[in-house]
DNA sequence: AAATCTCTTGGTCAATTGACCAAGTCATGC
DNA sequence: GCATGACTTGGTCAATTGACCAAGAGATTT
């Protein structure tokens, strides 16, 4: 009924697909769900969209920065490797286990696109973005705490890329939190495992940008 | 034409249905194009199946068993945990690269299954295997090279799944074979660093800790 | 050979869904 | 105040799909 201008029509109905997503499935987001949910008649989506994949597409694009931006921030009072890397990680998982239906949904997403020839490459970019977020935490924890990972990099951040993975689609399963957070805690003591004191010991390259001392 | 006894036929209309779904996705396993695939008119479908997710159902039932005789013919010839370990997982991969069209079906079938109040307990029951496999893994390596694990079986099982798993959806989204394999043999060694030598006897060297690729 | 049961055929039906439109309504600038 | 274009409505259409059936064909038994 309200007469808004079309950019938030559009905003409002992936919201609407968004929420049916996240209840019920990517599926269940047809056309008219999003339209209902939104409260507005099956014309108002084809004025604002060309087509469902339309949509779907930047539905995708906008989930791309909305996974990023969690463990930072949980690493800054951490004294120790094992306990940097383990509050990491369990600052995403904190995110996980508060919006499961969410990370459901990204797995259909993922899922779907891959059998999509247009959609593949979102698929793509979202995993491509994962490992350059968990490169940044992974250079975060050795420049905070003055170690360096005996260990490329490259093959650390697929690591952790895999481990949060799969602990979600486990988890989102069989639902055992418990089982999960002492997997993630293991994982976590290997992976410090495998930094080594970086200052004294021998000479160290750090080859990003030194951040502090 | 043939004619050929009911169990053959749903077989028939099993395989059928696989073939379509590794080769373009399980939506695509139209009852339609199942019936096409096995050359039969779709009225025989409904004679041999009270509708697709009967039909569904038993694929899955099926799959079950089908995945977990892998890693262990692997490791009976290592004389290192870590060597063991890496064959295992190794031996796990080689499937995953030689079917990749199954594994990705399994995905969706898993995706689909948790959103069905019916199939849910399928999925279910599939990860719930995985992890006994890979405590019958864990448990054959540690006997064969008489270590101990130095870590609750249950927590390293729910590590081996979680590594597999994640590694294999992180594949079938980018098919970057080389860095699924180095991050494969990084997990192997932190997964080797986790044993210590067995009471017994101890004439395996493992006194070293992890050695990195 | 007749009866009977096992298959098989080709087609139909209803439901869902994405796409789309012709005709409205309403605010805004001139 | 009126033209303009942004926005909305309710409905229609074609395609896909799961389900289903009545009739027939072939094998098996009696």
């Amino acid at each position: 009924m309200p007469r808004i201008p079309l950019a938030e029509r559009r905003a409002q109905l992936l919201d609407a697909a968004w929420a049916v997503m996240t209840r019920s499935g990517l599926a269940a987001a047809t056309t008219r769900a999003t339209c209902a949910e939104a409260g507005v008649s099956q014309g108002v989506f084809h004025y604002c969209f060309d087509s469902r994949d339309d949509m779907l597409r930047e539905i995708a694009v906008r989930l791309v920065p909305m996974q990023i931006t969690a463990a930072d921030a949980a690493i800054a009072d951490a004294s120790d490797v094992a306990v940097a890397v383990e509050q990491a990680l369990l600052a995403y998982w904190d995110l996980v286990e508060a919006d499961l239906g969410a990370h459901q949904v990204l797995y259909e997403i993922t899922v779907a696109a891959l059998r999509s020839d247009d959609s593949h490459e979102i698929a793509r970019l979202q995993y491509h973005r994962y490992l350059d977020g968990a490169r940044d935490v992974l250079d975060t924890v050795a420049a905070t705490l003055g170690v360096r990972w005996h260990r490329p990099v490259d093959v650390l951040a697929r690591q952790v890329v895999t481990i949060v993975d799969g602990l979600t689609l486990h988890y989102i399963v069989d639902l055992d939190s418990a089982a999960a957070r002492a997997a993630l805690s293991a994982f976590a003591a290997d992976l410090a495992a495998v930094a080594v004191p970086s200052a004294a010991a021998s000479d160290v390259d750090t080859s990003k940008g030194a951040k502090n001392v």
